[in-house]
DNA sequence: CAGAACTAGACGATCAGTCAACTATTTTAC
DNA sequence: GTAAAATAGTTGACTGATCGTCTAGTTCTG
């Protein structure tokens, strides 16, 4: 069956980094092609498009992502610590990208949704999709707390949505700013926004 | 003194229609220079590159939004009912530019600080130095609200920044599934991070 | 050796940016 | 009052780099 490669991961993986550390725009399928040692050739035999890469980079970080999110939002976890161990988890997953990249980088599917999301249709969709997904961790969480009365509410997915918009905001400021610190008040504000004790 | 002409103006309305519309990397010097009606020689005349005209239009954009602000912000205002009519504001804003777009724009400080804040410095720290600006608003008005004991807090520049952070947030929900409705709990959310009665 | 997996490099389009020639308007000089 | 000079704005052709894409051909594996 011909021969085997290596090279669509490669691809991948330099998609997601550099999407992240730039932008969508400002990344250039040539430049994909040097940093995963691919010919440009190749990237059209296993991509249709730059969008399509794109697409695929960002489904396969987020299906990594979400092991570790299945594990934080463990119904084992009192509900509003995996909430706030979720933050935490964002707080050192920025600290070790910033040990290997200088910057504070964000959220890549916010960042990108910003980016992309009324220009490219097929993108877009995908984004949604994730970030959907996303935000059930958090409306799972606060309803267990609800029922347990850590938290009180009458609307726990209108409180996921605040929380999650806090999140997005923040991690957005920290890339800004290229500021860790700003991630430091994560666990405040979410605790203010919850309404529960410190 | 020679000629005058109005394509400056012209091409500072087309970039930032352009930007908030699509985004900085789709936004092409040939594609303002068609909208404003500008040849590509009359654009570097005014200016020197693209990201200058980038941080022009920006802070243009920005000196007449904030003649709004300061009459939504007067100290005439009781401090709860002015960040609650900005965000009221949001909303009728992004109204106005759905009904003449056919689609929810969000924060274009935002989604350009997304994009380009790790790629170019000069535009990032323009759009850092705005954002520096509007945080004053909802933290003087938080200040008020306490000194006049509408809003309980121990540190009001902390509460301004959630604020801040989950009106980003939700801006870009709004403009990421294009809907306008998700723009509807602002008021609610406010209140509830603020912590003031309904 | 059949055929799938992969590569090389050329494609036209478009990118940001340059430039010298040209036109229109105001200022200055007399 | 008017002509010359200085200023400001306009034009379109041009650069070299880079864009995303594609096709024809090579290399490897079953």
């Amino acid at each position: 069956m011909g021969r085997t490669s290596t090279a669509k991961d490669r691809l991948i993986a330099a998609m997601i980094e550099l999407i992240w550390t730039g932008s969508y725009g400002s990344t250039s399928v040539d430049q994909i092609c040097e940093r995963a040692g691919v010919k440009k050739g190749s990237f059209y035999h296993f991509f249709e498009s730059k969008t399509e890469l794109a697409v695929t980079s960002i489904d396969h970080g987020w299906t990594e992502h979400r092991k570790e999110l299945d594990q934080i939002f463990s119904p084992v976890v009192p509900p509003v610590e995996r909430i706030l161990n979720c933050f935490r988890n964002f707080r050192q997953e920025q600290e070790d990208l910033f040990k290997k990249h200088g910057r504070v980088l964000g959220c890549p599917i916010h960042s990108l949704g910003a980016e992309v999301s009324t220009v490219d249709e097929r993108l877009r969709d995908k984004l949604q999709e994730i970030l959907g997904q996303f935000i059930r961790y958090y409306e799972s969480a606060i309803r267990d707390a609800q029922a347990q009365g850590s938290i009180v509410t009458h609307d726990a997915m209108a409180l996921a949505r605040i929380v999650f918009a806090y999140s997005e905001g923040l991690l957005l400021h920290a890339r800004m700013w290229n500021d860790l610190s700003r991630l430091d008040e994560f666990e405040s504000g979410a605790k203010i926004i919850l309404g529960v004790k410190t």
